[in-house]
DNA sequence: ATTACTAGTAGACGAGTAA
DNA sequence: TTTACTCGTCTACTAGTAA
């Protein structure tokens, strides 16, 4: 395999327009651009030549390198590589975590007519009064942080009762194949390792799960 | 910056799912992917995780790796690169050569209304008869082998006065602003580092060149 | 100015091994 | 099984310098 220098060597010759006509460098300007000394620049080059993955022609006062159709090559696989992790796979993210039991304020908030509404529309279905608390494992943290990233849908507040009642935001989700919904309480300190998750179902009965049985939750298209 | 060998280890992890939840490996696992030693992977992953890129837990038999927002943006960027060179910048490739003297046979096929016919039907305009000869330098060379590549479009051959005359094959470029064509005759064992163009005009007089001075050649959209 | 050699050295590597 | 420590080796780096 191409070690991972030559690598970064041979994407900075590119990038500079090496695939598409001869670039002027000095192994002083290659050096300065990845970090290293005009002496490993000059050892990079001799090797990417070595390999075939580049033609060179020195001049007094530099040297002209151009990308050959086997660098441009290896270049490409590595592109698409890349393309794989960002375009392909569906963006689908997995939270995993176990069930554990809320201090049933899910629960009042859920049989709310104003919020419920609102759940119906983003979601596509009445949610059954509760939610179902999961406390995700350590791994699932940093994956949580870039759904927060996604679109969530802002479920507005509202006053009755002579109380006010927050704002929250909502992200479809799926446990199984059951479609569900992520809640988010609006401005309050919101502990990152739990989720609130509901459902058009009573998801403990229907899952058959109970306090600090594993669960797994997928957020995505 | 991120060494290359830690940009390499991030794009693995990033290719088996790393993004999308909780990766689990083992550093011989990652190891044995990279071609390095488990002790190695192990520095490797403790690296990433200092310098925030993902998060690890550890469990007994194994370790759960996710890469964080950082790890990731840090991954796009590198991606956003490639694409710029793959993607962008239009894919115009420049030859560089001297002008030389051909043996004057373009001149007497390119008067042969046969072949004129066909060029102006491949290029949009009747070609001047004769052709100008370029010498590239060394470093264009890869570049030239990389445009035979391209779309070039067939030159049928025929039969006149009982002689044969071989198919070639031409694709449009630019000198300057004049719309040339490159020409290549077809089945004969053509010298590499020769090109002929061909133009509406007399390229010698109209650029005003003379044999041996540097010119250079557009290809592409 | 360049490239790239030699020399000396710092740091990365893998083997062995503990936890 | 794992992870990751120590340790000895050797690679790969930079400085100096020739061409």
């Amino acid at each position: 395999m191409l070690p991972a220098e030559d690598l970064q060597c041979l994407k900075a010759l590119a990038l500079r327009g090496g695939c598409k006509g001869p670039l002027f460098v000095s192994t002083q300007s290659i050096g300065t651009m990845l970090g290293i000394s005009q002496q490993t620049a000059s050892r990079r080059l001799k090797g990417l030549e070595t390999q075939g993955l580049i033609t060179r022609t020195l001049t007094a006062d530099g040297q002209h390198v151009t990308l050959t159709k086997h660098g441009e090559d290896k270049l490409r696989r590595e592109y698409l590589e890349y393309a794989r992790i960002f375009s392909e796979g569906g963006k689908t993210y997995s939270l995993h975590g176990s069930v554990v039991s809320g201090i049933g304020e899910g629960k009042y908030y859920m049989s709310l007519p104003e919020y419920k509404q609102q759940f119906k529309t983003i979601l596509g279905f009445e949610p059954y009064p509760g939610t179902l608390n999961i406390r995700l494992v350590p791994a699932s943290i940093p994956v949580r942080k870039k759904i927060d990233a996604l679109d969530w849908t802002r479920v507005k507040g509202f006053s009755a009762d002579g109380r006010t009642f927050g704002d929250a935001r909502c992200i479809p989700c799926r446990i199984g194949s059951i479609s569900c919904g992520i809640v988010v309480p609006g401005r309050t300190h919101y502990p990152e390792d739990i989720i609130e998750v509901i459902a058009p179902v009573a998801l403990r009965r229907k899952l058959g799960v109970e306090d600090s049985d594993s669960i797994s939750v997928e957020v995505g298209p």
